[in-house]
DNA sequence: GGCGCCACATACACTGGTGTATGTTGCCTA
DNA sequence: TAGGCAACATACACCAGTGTATGTGGCGCC
């Protein structure tokens, strides 16, 4: 019942996994080395310590996100309909990781600098197809923000799935940003 | 140099204090001894153990919480000026202490569900304050949430105190969410 | 066919936490 | 003035984690 040899890349998709399940305190060589079925000698074979893994992890989350971003700002079909993209699929399937990641920014600054980052690429990506829709570039950021910092708000609610807005609300409010 | 006797509230209070500054990690008994100058004796004195300790500091923080509630709601002058305050005041000196508890609240169930309360009374204040100004009642619910998810969504980000808008900002946002 | 390395396993010393059982000290009160 | 209780302190057994040092099995390769 052997299984092939893990790679860096096996842990760290374990860490996510975990990270998004229950949250960044399972983030530790032990029970994620049970997870995989192996022990912590494997760990600290493929990485230095804790400190330096949740670093990777943090790097491996940043790539994730930046590629949920470039494919979200690829699809920039008409403006309202990329902002319901923006809105709603973002933290579609990622809502659970999303919410671990930032609760976890607010104890490690590594990991806070990080979404920071990420947070910065995504407003960006509001704010742009704002402008694209017509609104002007001194309004565009902050309507950007407000509507970024609503989303994020919304996940972080207890039970996000019991704070949906119904998709008439959505595009109502769409229409609302869009107002030049 | 020996302090008065401590009583249930100090353990409180101090527990606030760790929970803002260090996050719901710190909120362990051999710490919050050390910081009070105490042993863990006082502690298992006071308390039965960490978990009822916890639901005690929970239910702490929903009493505060539900105070500054009641306070913002009292002061309900004009509806523009007192959806400024919601939008502002609630969380000035009190965003860390709402961030560590919002981040708690992702990995412990029962602090979910207080801050779910906390949430749900929230929006109410908001959803009556825009609903005093005009606002028509089918529209007032979900403002108020997409007004209550953005303030939360703003502390909620790694840097929030650079993560702000400018008063004319909010007013301008507030003229917006009272608009009929 | 022995060499070396990769991917682990094992063992050890250590830290920091929990909960419990049992002192100890001062004050309040009958 | 002796008892009793509140507010601790102390000591113990235990657990879950870290990091490090060293052992081991297989496989690639010349």
């Amino acid at each position: 019942m052997d299984s092939p040899p893990l790679t860096p890349a096996d842990w760290l998709n374990m860490a996510v996994k975990e990270l998004k399940e229950r949250g960044h305190g399972a983030l530790k060589a032990q029970p994620l080395a049970k997870a995989l079925n192996v022990t912590r000698g494997s760990f600290y074979h493929h990485f230095d310590n804790l400190e330096s893994f949740h670093a990777k992890v943090i790097a491996h989350w940043s790539e994730i996100s930046s590629g949920q971003i470039i494919r979200t700002a690829r699809e920039m079909a008409p403006p309202e309909q990329a902002l319901d993209d923006l809105l709603q699929k973002t933290f579609q399937s990622g809502e659970a990781l999303e919410r671990a990641v930032r609760a976890w920014s607010t104890v490690d600054p590594a990991v806070a600098a990080a979404v920071a980052k990420v947070d910065v690429a995504r407003i960006g990506v509001a704010e742009n197809i704002l402008i694209d829709g017509g609104v002007p570039q001194s309004a565009a950021k902050s309507r950007a923000q407000l509507m970024y910092w609503a989303a994020i708000g919304r996940l972080m609610m207890p039970f996000p799935a019991e704070n949906v807005l119904s998709q008439a609300e959505i595009t109502e409010l769409a229409r609302l940003m869009l107002r030049p």
